[in-house]
DNA sequence: TTACAGACTTGGGTAAAATTAT
DNA sequence: ATAATTTTACCCAAGTCTGTAA
């Protein structure tokens, strides 16, 4: 018993060490025996440290030691070749290569729709001016003019090129690629080796938001090591900026995490390069969230009873409160902080909705009181829902729509400060952002119990366990587009069922046939010949089971987004206990990254752990 | 009480890599 | 071996939430 969380008693169990299986045990067996250290091979890594073991510090520092080799900055821009002309009115013109490379980024998105949006083109010219020489500025004075074809026709050539290299070029660059990684991909932090999540300073570019952005088309500036600000220790060995160059500072400060830092110059907001998330100080945080949450689920009882009594307050901002805390908890609504106008796309959470986001109908079809909530949320992505509430709630909300404006706020009396004060009074640490992993993760565990049924192939259970991750993500609307390639490999799939089909009648007309010989015959052969053939349907009709369910998972995902939710919403033991109870490979449900991340959850978790 | 900077988590899209089909 | 398809890694935007200062 050891490693407390908020005052969260945990138990570790004895650590009983499994096979390890490679998704792919026969390739990487064929690869250690055939000469292995030329390229593939990854060194079988030296015993993993388990973070998960050690004391946390409790002085709110987050190391005593960080080393590392500062970013890899953009690569510089190299001039078009000169035969890549740009047009301006019909003439080719020579432009100055700051211009140039503006004009490039322009040419790159020449094929999308957003090149068309008037927004885009506007802010665009705005900064492509910007980088003009005054005669340029005064000979191109219209964008519809302007013919960046013959650029956008030699960069789709050059990514062609890419793609028809040959294995040796093509091998070259990812050999520099590793070279990279192995030089600036990792720092040592406390003693450990830890990668770096991205190592990478954005390259300059053109800005495109999510939505209705309303500052797309803006030029995304190049950044300099002076526009840096480098983070290690005072006694690590600093990075050193490239030739002729300096940072803008180099600090010490071990109350953060970030090694590397810059202002970015489209929403002036600071970037930041920090760990992997497999890393010591990602994986505590993660840790420490679902402890949080698991602390909330004491509670929550207790503050839903509270939230319901406050309905009936005699304070207009009490209200406002539990109605929001109602539909944060029943719906996994966003907190929804305010935004600056005009500086972002037009989107809302809980606290941020306006009159014009919900529609009250005392009745619809069979239902009573039913809110039907249209607007777009974190990324412009809609939030449609049609939900019954109590007569208490429907009551409240005519209450807060009285004598206002479409454009006006639901809750005038609350925002996410307000809410999140109050949550912390309820229970400590709590946010509103902790309901959403309260909710997704009680709703895996419930639906896996719900879902799994025992005697079931381990394809069946692995759909249940989508099943039961599909319903988390529709629960905090994770969408996705649906894949442009869906329908036709919705049809390969079911192609290859209809084949397995035809196999399979065969197959069984086969075993008849072989049953009426044998009852015939009698003899040894033929009765193994029957054996043999059953065993073939037997086979055929797990394959023929295994491609249908296949084919149902894909169709039920189609506009699901599974990853967000596995990755920052359910609890990591729910899933290790899952499938230690029922023996299915880990493989199955984390992809290598994801073992990654979740290793300290895998290592800890048993069969029976409950959130 | 508000405004804002700062730090960190969460999010969907897409290019590249890996795998499978031909 | 090559092409088609699927999966993963990477990209970087967009949220949440805290702390501080006016």
């Amino acid at each position: 018993m050891l490693k407390t969380y908020d005052g969260c008693i945990l138990f570790r169990f004895e650590y009983k060490p499994k096979k390890i299986k490679t998704e792919n045990g026969k390739k990487l067996d064929s690869l250690f025996k055939a000469g292995a250290e030329s390229k593939k091979v990854k060194k079988e890594p030296e015993e993993k440290w388990k973070w998960w073991e050690e004391e946390r510090a409790t002085d709110g520092s987050k190391w005593r030691f960080l080393e590392h080799k500062g970013p890899v900055l953009a690569p510089p821009y190299e001039p078009l070749p000169g035969h890549v002309r740009f047009f301006y009115d019909g003439k080719p013109m020579k432009l100055s290569a700051a211009a140039e490379e503006v004009a490039t980024f322009f040419a790159k998105m020449l094929d999308h729709e957003y090149t068309t949006k008037d927004i885009f083109r506007k802010n665009f010219y705005k900064d492509w001016r910007k980088e003009m020489t005054s005669e340029e500025k005064s000979k191109i004075t219209d964008l519809t003019k302007c013919n960046f074809t013959e650029m956008s026709e030699y960069f789709k050539a050059q990514s062609e090129a890419r793609k028809q290299m040959s294995k040796e070029e093509k091998l070259k660059i990812r050999e520099e690629n590793e070279r990279i990684l192995q030089e600036y991909g990792f720092c040592v932090m406390d003693n450990h080796k830890e990668r770096i999540g991205n190592f990478r300073i954005e390259p300059p570019g053109l800005f495109r938001g999510r939505g209705d952005h309303p500052k797309m088309g803006m030029l995304k500036r190049r950044i300099r090591p002076e526009d840096i600000i480098i983070n290690c220790s005072k006694d690590s060995k600093h990075p050193k900026p490239p030739q002729g160059t300096r940072w803008k500072e180099v600090r010490h400060d071990n109350k953060v995490t970030w090694l590397v830092s810059w202002t970015e110059n489209i929403q002036g907001s600071i970037k930041y390069i920090m760990l992997n998330p497999s890393s010591r100080i990602k994986g505590e945080k993660d840790w420490q969230k679902y402890e949080t949450a698991r602390r909330l689920k004491k509670c929550v009882d207790r503050l839903r009873a509270q939230y319901r009594d406050d309905w009936k307050s005699k304070e207009m901002r009490i209200r406002q409160r539990a109605v929001a805390l109602y539909f944060i908890d029943k719906l996994a609504l966003r907190a929804g902080n305010e935004k600056e106008e005009g500086e972002t796309a037009d989107t809302v959470g809980c606290c941020s909705l306006r009159v014009e986001h919900i529609k009250l109908y005392p009745k619809m079809d069979d239902q009573e009181y039913v809110v039907e909530f249209d607007f777009l949320g974190k990324d412009s992505i809609r939030y449609y829902n049609k939900m019954p509430v109590e007569k208490r709630v429907f009551k409240n909300l005519q209450l807060f729509l009285e004598n206002k404006q479409p454009e006006d706020d639901l809750f005038d009396r609350l925002n996410t400060s307000i809410l999140n004060k109050h949550l912390q009074e309820l229970m400590d640490g709590l946010t509103a952002k902790v309901f959403r992993t309260y909710n997704a993760s009680i709703t895996l565990q419930q639906q896996l119990k719900e879902l799994t049924s025992p005697e079931e192939s381990i394809p069946a259970k692995i759909l249940s366990y989508n099943r039961a991750n599909r319903a988390v993500a529709i629960l905090c609307n994770h969408q996705r587009a649906p894949p442009k390639t869906f329908e036709k490999s919705m049809q390969n799939l079911q192609t290859k069922i209809d084949e397995k089909q035809k196999q399979l009648s065969t197959a069984r007309k086969q075993l008849k046939g072989a049953k009426t010989e044998h009852k015939a015959s009698h003899g040894d052969g033929s009765k193994k010949m029957v054996e043999v053939k059953r065993k073939a349907v037997q086979r055929l009709e797990e394959q023929l089971m295994n491609l249908q369910m296949q084919a149902t998972d894909r169709e039920e995902n189609k506009q699901i987004a599974l990853g967000t939710s596995k990755l920052n919403y359910l609890d990591p033991r729910i899933s290790v206990a899952w499938v230690k109870k029922w023996d299915v490979p880990i493989e199955k449900i984390y992809n290598k990254t994801q073992r990654e991340k979740f290793a300290w959850a895998i290592d800890m978790a048993e069969e029976d752990y409950e959130f």
